[in-house]
DNA sequence: TGAATCAAGATTGTCGACGATTTTCGCGCG
DNA sequence: CGCGCGAAAATCGTCGACAATCTTGATTCA
């Protein structure tokens, strides 16, 4: 299935950062949340040292993907629906400035692109296509941020994406959960092509206002 | 056990965290901007060996203190005026989610802490103590934070404080600053004594917009 | 003179080993 | 039978040494 014979034993091929092979890992739920990571069986599994494995675990601590606690080592944090409700009141604030900004920024070159990638949504709408329409929400998110050239928030929400990536997930199959965003997530296209900073915020708000209520209702 | 005639030479007391050592040496200025921070060198000035330094500065990397260049180590992370006014636009989405929060949960109790507070401030005021005053400003974000209880707005505001606590330090003696921003204090704390979240949100918000624009025209 | 080259120095990255701390588990005592 | 107690195991924290990498400065050649 693979296209070359370079996975099994050898090392030899240059090898992607640990921090970021453990992170997929995380992502991907290889790793349970609240699963202990330790230090001795990452380093045999992906023959690396300790030091090595030690310094990806400081670098997720960092990022907020995992915790550590003194003395008794590192373990996937896990992401409570409470934390994940507080996660979604911080992204109203950031998204909404980024959303603000991208209307500000708009070239026509973006403009263009932003109109494919809203033919894009309103096709995997139709074909109710859910995993594409999750895709694309991604998507979505990131092209705003982009858009909004805001450096420190791009960075913080990204943080934040990564860290309740779980319930994302699972929120973007919740029943009847893709009919009630899509036309929110038109809108708030549509409120960056007109250039309006104010309805992009108004929209943006009310998309995440309307994930927080969904959220408290799962609780 | 004795406690007495430990202080000088002997190191045998104990030590407190190196990552909070450092960091606190950053924000006292110890190290500049844009400061090498070389493992030995610290390593020697601390006493502590190079792995434990190392996982200090990956610790502060973690909190956006120092930045870490692969293969060149780490020196302290300079904040432009740019990244403080970016700094400033997100602490408005957060702060003002907190200050809505902490208008929801006032307690009694809360209520006249916050009094008292308000109290010290005007004191500061009357007698042009810029120093208390400033104080008393990180003191006031402080208590809203905690009034808020909103574990991951406060913890990205803490982050944002830490990095920007140089720029912060500069605006709060800059010539006018004070007498602009008392008033707007003042109001942010009589909203929330209302448990009017609307109003607390519109005061943090002008407060911190004023923010902006007095940094815009430092630039 | 000036650019290319390469050697020496400085600094970080990695490693295996050892010591410290926490957890586990068996054992005796009430 | 349960509860404390202590030894053993598991695991993290620290250390010194070495390898890899980047930087600096001298040297050579056109």
């Amino acid at each position: 299935m693979t296209d070359a014979a370079v996975v099994s034993d050898d090392e030899t091929t240059e090898r992607p950062d640990l921090t970021q092979v453990i992170r997929e890992a995380i992502l991907d739920a290889q790793f349970a949340p609240h699963q202990r990571l330790i230090e001795a069986d990452l380093s045999e599994r992906y023959g690396a040292s300790r030091a090595s494995v030690r310094t990806a675990l400081l670098n997720l601590a960092g990022e907020g993907l995992v915790e550590r606690l003194p003395n008794r080592g590192a373990r996937v944090r896990a992401i409570t629906v409470d934390e994940a409700i507080e996660i979604v009141e911080v992204r109203i604030g950031l998204e909404t400035l980024c959303a603000r900004k991208a209307a500000e920024n708009l070239t026509p070159t973006d403009a263009d692109e932003l109109r494919a990638l809203r033919a894009e949504i309103e096709a995997a709408i139709g074909s109710a296509d859910l995993m594409a329409y999750s895709r694309l929400n991604q998507e979505l998110d990131r092209r705003i941020r982009d858009l909004s050239r805001h450096g420190t928030a791009t960075q913080l929400l990204e943080r934040l994406r990564a860290q309740s990536a779980r319930h994302q997930f699972r929120l973007a199959f919740h029943p009847g959960r893709a009919a009630t965003s899509a036309p929110e997530h038109i809108a708030i296209i549509d409120a960056i092509l007109a250039k309006d900073p104010d309805a992009a915020e108004a929209a943006t708000s009310a998309h995440l206002s309307g994930i927080v209520e969904v959220l408290h209702r799962m609780e």
